[in-house]
Parts: C-alpha cells; sequence; structure tokens
DNA sequence: TAATTTAGTGTAATCGATTACAGCAAAATC
DNA sequence: GATTTTGCTGTAATCGATTACACTAAATTA
C-alpha cells in the first residue's frame, strides 16, 4: 500500500509531460505560473516525494558524507560528529558513520565502501596504526572531498582541522610552572602519534622557556588506560627525586595517577599538581576535579564541515587545501589550582 | 581524472554486452567460466567499482539505514549506535545518524528525509515530548522497518527494544532495602515518559514487597542536571525525618545529591545510600564510586539491529512486531555498599 | 500581412545496473 | 539427417528524475 507517487503518476494524472511536471516542482521558470501552482497542488495532494535515489543518480551528488573514526562512543568523537551533523543537516546532508577500531584494514574498506555508494564527502580522523596513505589519496582521485580532523596525516590536497597540540601541551605546562611546580613530569602517548608528539614538544618548549632542564626520566609513555596511569605514578616515585606535578596526555591517565596518590597519602594540588588532556567528561564531576586541556570537539566538527562546504560549493576543478588550527582550552580544576 | 568505470566500459572493451557483464559480475550461473574469469579479470584491471546509487535505484535497496535519536554525543546513545553499527556493517549497511535534540518536529523532519532517501530501516529513540504518532506510521505505511529503543512508542506492527525498567528499578531499591535502607527517596524523572514511570513503578513495587510504606514526600521529580539533584536534597532534608537511601533515575542527580550530602557532612554510605540510573562512564570514576542501573546500551543496540534483520531476511509480506526487553544489570559500588 | 521573437511544453536521451525475453549455435536426442 | 534441448549471450525495458533540443502557438515587430 501507499505505493510511491513518481512525477510519471503526476503527468498521467495531468495530461501532461513528466518533464513539466519535473521543471514545474523545480521552480524552472520557463513553466506559467498556472502549470506550477497546478502541479504543486497536484503533488501534496497525490503526497508525491522526490526519489532522492534518482536524483542523485543523475546529478552524481547523494548528499550523503561520511565520517571515519576510531569509535563512535568516544566522548570526543560524538562530540565532532555532532558538530558535524548539526552543521551539515541545515544543507540537506546526512552523515553516515563508519568506525575503524583503531584498525588500518578497516580504514581502507570504510574509504571503500564511502566512495562506492558516491557520498560527496569525507571526514576523517585517522587510526593511530596508519602510516600508508594510499587508501586516502584514493577520494582525492576521485575528486571526493576528505577532511581530516584531530589525526590527520599530511597528503597534498587534503585540508584538516586540528588543535594545537603544541600549544595545548604548553599552556599545560606554564599553568604547572605557575602554580610552584618545577619538578613536572610528563605522561605522553604514542609518540609515533602526531598528536601526542606535538603535546610533548610543547611541554619541553614550556621548561625550556622557564629555564628548566627536562628530566629524561620524567617523561614516560602511557596509554589511554587507568591502569597506566597508577603505574607510572609507582614507576616515578621509586625514585629519590619525586616529580611535583604531572602532566598526562591522557585523562585516563591523569585520573589513574590521582588515584595512586591518593593512596600514597600525597595531597593534591598541594604536594603534586596533576594536569589531563581532552576534558572528558568525568574530569569535571569528580570530588576533586581534575585541570584538563579542553579539544573543543563540538567546534573542530563545525568548522571541518564549514571546510568542506566550501569546498563543495566553490568551483569544482579548484581544490582548496585548507589548514585549520583550533586554540586548545585549559580548564583550570582543583587538581591543579593551588589558589594562590 | 580517474573516470569512473561503469559496466559499458568493460563491455566494449571486451566487445561483449553490458548485460553479460553484469551477470558475470553476479555470479550469474548462465554465464560460462571463460567469461566470467575474464570479466572479473577485466574489472579489476580498470578498476571497477560499482555504482550502488544506479543498483539502489534499480533494486529499491539501499543498505542505508537511519538511526534517530535525541543526541548523538551522549554516551548511552553513541553506545547503542555503535552496537548497530558493528552489528549492520557486516551486512553491508550504513549507518545514517540524525538528531532530534528531544524536539518532535525535528522528529517529524528526520522521519521524513530518512523516508526519502530510502533507507531501508529506521531505528529510533522518541524525543521526550512526543505524544502523537502518526509520523511514525507514515515509515510502516511506507514498509519501511521501524525498531525502537529505549523510548518506545505503541505502534502496532513496529518493533522494540528496550531494558525492563521496572526491574532496574526494583533491582536498585530492593538492593537498598538490603543494605538496611528502609527510609528511601527516590528522584524520578518527567513521569510522562514511559521509561521513568516504569522506574518509580518498581520503585514501589520494592517497597511494598518489603512491607515499607512510600511516603509521598519522598517522592520527587529531577531532570538530568546535577543541581536537580543537589536542590532535590536540600528539599528533603528541611524535614525532620530524613531518607537513609536515594534512588535516582538520573546518575546526574545522584551526583549532585551526593556532593550535597558531603556538604552537609552526612556520611555515604553509612549515614545514607545512593543509587543512580545508566551507569555513565563517570560513575565508577568517582572516588567514591556511584553504584548504577547499566542499561547495556552496545547490548540494546545490537539487538535492535538483529530484529531488522529478521524483519528485513523475512518474507517481505510479513511484518513482524517484537518486542524485546533486557535485563538491566546492577553495578553495585561504593555509594550503596555499607559491605555487609 | 509576413517575418520574427517569445513563452511554454513535449520528446527523448541520460545517469548505471539489472533482468525478462529473445535468439542463436552447438550438443543431444530420435 | 531432422528435431529438440541446452548453454550462453544479446536486446531492450526498467528504476525516477533531469535536461538539451525540438516544436508549436501566440505575441511582437517590421
Amino acid at each position: 500500500m501507499a505505493e510511491k507517487v513518481t512525477i510519471y503518476d503526476i503527468s498521467k494524472k495531468l495530461k501532461i509531460s513528466a518533464a513539466t511536471v519535473s521543471r514545474a516542482l523545480n521552480n524552472n521558470p520557463k513553466i506559467s505560473e498556472k502549470t506550477r501552482e497546478l502541479v504543486l497542488k497536484t503533488a501534496t495532494e497525490m503526497n508525491y516525494k522526490q526519489n532522492r535515489l534518482a536524483q542523485a543518480l543523475k546529478s552524481g551528488r547523494t548528499n550523503n558524507v561520511g565520517v571515519i573514526v576510531p569509535f563512535i562512543n568516544r566522548s570526543f568523537f560524538s562530540s565532532v560528529i555532532r558538530g558535524i551533523e548539526e552543521e551539515l543537516s541545515p544543507h540537506g546532508y546526512h552523515v553516515i558513520i563508519c568506525q575503524t577500531h583503531e584498525d588500518v584494514n578497516n580504514e581502507i574498506k570504510q574509504i571503500d565502501t564511502l566512495l562506492n555508494t558516491q557520498v560527496d564527502g569525507i571526514f576523517m580522523s585517522v587510526a593511530k596504526t596508519t602510516q600508508d596513505t594510499t587508501h586516502i589519496q584514493k577520494a582525492l582521485a576521485e575528486n571526493t572531498p576528505l577532511v581530516f580532523f584531530d589525526r590527520k596525516k599530511d597528503v597534498k590536497g587534503l585540508s584538516s582541522v586540528v588543535i594545537d597540540d603544541f600549544k595545548g601541551g604548553y599552556l599545560a605546562t606554564k599553568h604547572l610552572i605557575e602554580q610552584g611546580c618545577k619538578k613536572i613530569a610528563h605522561f605522553s602517548g604514542d609518540l609515533n602519534v602526531e598528536i601526542y608528539k606535538n603535546r610533548r614538544q610543547g611541554y619541553l618548549k614550556a621548561l625550556k622557556d622557564n629555564g628548566i632542564t627536562p628530566l629524561k626520566r620524567f617523561s614516560l609513555p602511557v596509554n589511554s588506560k587507568l591502569e597506566s596511569g597508577t603505574s607510572a605514578v609507582k614507576d616515578l616515585w621509586k625514585f629519590d627525586e619525586k616529580p611535583d606535578a604531572i602532566f598526562s596526555s591522557s585523562d585516563y591517565a591523569a585520573l589513574g595517577a590521582i588515584q595512586e596518590l591518593r593512596q600514597m597519602g600525597i595531597k593534591i594540588p598541594e604536594e603534586v599538581c596533576v594536569v589531563g588532556f581532552s576534558n572528558e567528561p568525568f574530569t569535571k564531576y569528580m570530588e576533586l576535579p581534575i585541570t584538563s586541556v579542553d579539544q573543543t570537539p563540538f567546534e573542530m566538527g563545525k568548522i571541518a564541515a564549514q571546510v568542506f562546504l566550501e569546498q563543495i560549493e566553490g568551483s569544482k576543478t579548484l581544490t582548496i587545501e585548507k589548514k585549520v588550527v583550533l586554540t586548545p582550552e585549559l580548564y583550570i580544576r582543583d587538581s591543579s589550582n593551588r589558589k594562590l
């Protein structure tokens, strides 16, 4: 029941050609006012709905975009996706989501199927393990705009929206120094990943700018797990010279560290200040709220979407390569606020 | 460059008809082994990619499904979506996401555009304000399977996957009683929303089953905000007879309550036990981890997807109306664990 | 009045893949 | 040797909307 009504049904009913119906519906100026009104009226009467598939096939535009992320239920990614959706939805685009589970092979597959379904654009945050970029270049080859966000690769012709991780690391470290900390440890993520490398660089620069010589032993890699933070603290506190602050590239590791420090009876922020990264929702809810660097994911999504729109609405031949860098925001909370 | 290769390009190159190419690619048994191999070889050589749009137009199936939720960056919803994606992706489906911002008007629009783009199915959690269901019936009229999850409406012919909110409320309350609590307050959400109503019913039943007469004053509505919990506690503690436990339908309100109670110097769980609902990520990270009812969102998504697959892969004429009810899980943590 | 412009509509091809039907050659049967 | 069957391939219509081009009648101009 409720068979789909096509322009042919309308054309038959009104005894005019389907072309005229199509033109009337598209407000083509060549159509007489009388016919247009008749067609529009009949269309609503018959409950006509445009078949966007047919239109897409003809025009080559689906009004769909794809978003590729490691996991959609990570707070950061879901917020970016929300930003993208809210910016593009008013323009008539739909957002298709894909997960890579941090696996390059999935990334390759996802790009392939997205290109197959003729999405008008792709947004992606690459998997941690991604090195080679030939799968990404495919999008370029097929003339499908691709915009990186957060985790990018340097591919000529592709735009990206990221935060200034260097600055994030710098801000966090500078803040700790301002609190009077001098022996600042750093939990970095996998240094093969650009963002973690940059955060560490920012950390080092801030130390240098303030005449502090970084201790190699104070800089250690963690993953985004609580336990990783607790064991890192254990390692650090084995030595005589203890840190008086921790800047962690992960909020989870920061939380783990805090738990372990409290366990050891160490006062936060009096004895040790702690700063995390990402501004995960839980950081502000803690009894001891954790200072963290916010990556403005919602903003990031919106801006990535805008970059895409610029590209798609600009001339087709011209490819834009835009590199947007957002400034992260430090949310200072009790875990590092000595209230000087 | 890299113009898209069609079956016509292959047919021209091999000097055979496009029909033969199509059949060869689809493993039609009528095609000779020799031709099939030749076509497949040439297809990969020429980097042929099927145009899923054309196929969709012909077959009437897009292999896209839509998911409609209030907000995608809520932990619960993004986890459900992940479940749906991971279940459907292996079957070749893509997931399109839509947000309603808890507004029925958006819901109506979203359903309309999804049906326009010919999705093969729709998953949705209705907005809080939704009463009328005519927009939902449209999907039914167009023969597009629609599966509700979590927040459903009773529409004949539509399936749903929800948790047993009654049981969730019952479990939480029973647990509090087992901890020795006798004066248990309840923070309910908007009682016009089915799930909140059911949780409250569960609460009341547990009290009744244990011979406790519910105090009307102990049951008060909150929204999902921290402040809502703090002010509710203030209200409750104005009276002489204080509660010795709180079962909150919202983790946020539970957290607000805990903060306020601590402010007032009240010991948790010794003097007052607190249980939340939803098992938001932050509940387990707190210094005083919060007991909460888990809604198994990932599971819920997977099962909703399975219900959809059953329906779509079954006979077209037969509509299945399946009502799946998942059992929630109580995660007992320090906020209510008196370690008897 | 004849020639030209203009406004409005129709015809038919197109986007790319699928498939009912037709057709033809080789193999099998009588 | 004639007929039927089998195996494989081609022709053309189809999904629904769009649009270049053609065309007709009315309006305008010469």
